[in-house]
DNA sequence: GAGTCAAATAGTTTCGAAAGTTTTATAAAA
DNA sequence: TTTTATAAAACTTTCGAAACTATTTGACTC
């Protein structure tokens, strides 16, 4: 019924990214190679290019290990990600252009939506991959017009580490109700109104509130869902 | 008379990192399998975990390329180096102890010797590896107290990109004569004094110096050296 | 001479077996 | 019972050949 065309590489990628392993999990090419549907090979040269990423770590001549994340690494990850966002913001708030505030207005559309059904049916658990996705898509967005690649892809790197740690210990991948919502419409409406100073507060705010993990406390109702 | 105990991986990233391979040149595991004295699948491997570092691009079908630098590259791994180094010398000077102290101490003083007989040689092309290795130690050790593991690899991939590019294009890895000196000098001394201001205006000097090029237009005589 | 096609060549990726290493299991000795 | 030594099993890494893909070459046509 349904054929999956994702490649080895990206299959693992995206179950590291959303917990099919656990932090520090054995990942053996061998016992792998049925469920991925492929060779051990392929997969070890999957695991070679996700170490060189981070997401992989391997021991020579012990084969290759979910990256183990603690809580350290969590509040690494959310300062990195406070650091390179401000700067990235602040850079794509002077520089943006008009196409750049459509983007924007579009993707936090789309992310507000996903928060409207999430608070309204009070079942968060069944679009929290929704969620995540546009919360990424709406921070990239922002810092889209920033200008350097590079900063780009530092910050993707702590997103994404910021998303494991997420995923495997908050409930709802950390959204929690209401709040987020509101302090995304504070980053969006900032942002347009080109007010740096304001836009950098909203998400200081913002990614701190994670950090210390205010959103552990109101695990929401609902069952599970593959949606994505 | 020498034999290389180094292995592929580190041989390759080395030689990507010192210029062996030009930016954007081929890397054929076939024809490398020779020069670096293993076969071609080992090469393959290395290849594939450098793709993840992202030192390396890899196309299907098309194999493995040098990643190509552009001096907008460069500009940006100039700011991101800027970005992630003031907040972790910030970080550093807060929460160093006596002994990141000493460190750092210890760190400024190679490279200032290294320095001091780049000047009095006026060889500055003998010394250049040796001064790229400490300027590396010394900075990194500045921000060593930063206590952010994350922060700090964020900041290796922005010097190594950012390095790759001075090597490649700059007669002296972009090492200018005195003025680099005594930029390393206020940089050390404001940070052993606690001065976070002063320190990071030092910082932004160096690093703003080194991403306008001013360096490129004083090459210094002497012959190339493979001391490292 | 320019353009098209097919064959030949060169290079890349995948594969499964061989070699090497670590871990587990078993048996002998203290 | 604990320790040590040895053998077996499980796993990881390396290897080279096979399968596959891209590029070049050269013959043929317009």
């Amino acid at each position: 019924m349904h054929y999956d065309t994702t490649d080895p590489y990206t299959a693992l990628r995206n179950g590291l990214i959303w917990g099919r392993w656990k932090s520090g999990e054995r990942l053996s090419p061998q016992h792998l190679k049925e469920e991925l549907e492929c060779t051990s090979s392929v997969l070890r040269e999957a695991m070679l290019r996700l170490a060189g990423e981070g997401f992989v770590v391997s021991e020579k001549n012990h084969g290759f290990r979910a990256v183990a994340h603690s809580q350290e690494t969590f509040r690494e990850a959310a300062h990195l990600r406070l650091v390179l966002e401000r700067e990235a913001a602040e850079l794509s708030i002077k520089n943006g252009t008009f196409d750049w505030e459509m983007a924007l207005s579009a993707a936090h559309q789309k992310l507000a939506y996903v928060e409207k059904q999430m608070i309204e049916t009070q079942d968060a658990t069944r679009y929290v991959k929704h969620w995540s996705l546009q919360d990424w898509e709406f921070h990239s967005t922002l810092m889209s017009a920033c200008g350097s690649e590079l900063l780009m892809r530092a910050y993707k790197s702590a997103f994404d580490t910021f998303r494991m740690y997420a995923v495997a210990e908050f409930p709802n991948y950390g959204f929690g109700q209401a709040v987020t919502a509101q302090e995304h419409q504070d980053i969006y409406e900032r942002a347009i109104a080109r007010d740096v100073k304001g836009c950098l507060a909203a998400i200081e705010r913002h990614v701190t509130l994670y950090k210390n993990g205010n959103r552990t406390k109101v695990p929401l109702p609902g069952k599970s869902s593959d949606t994505l």
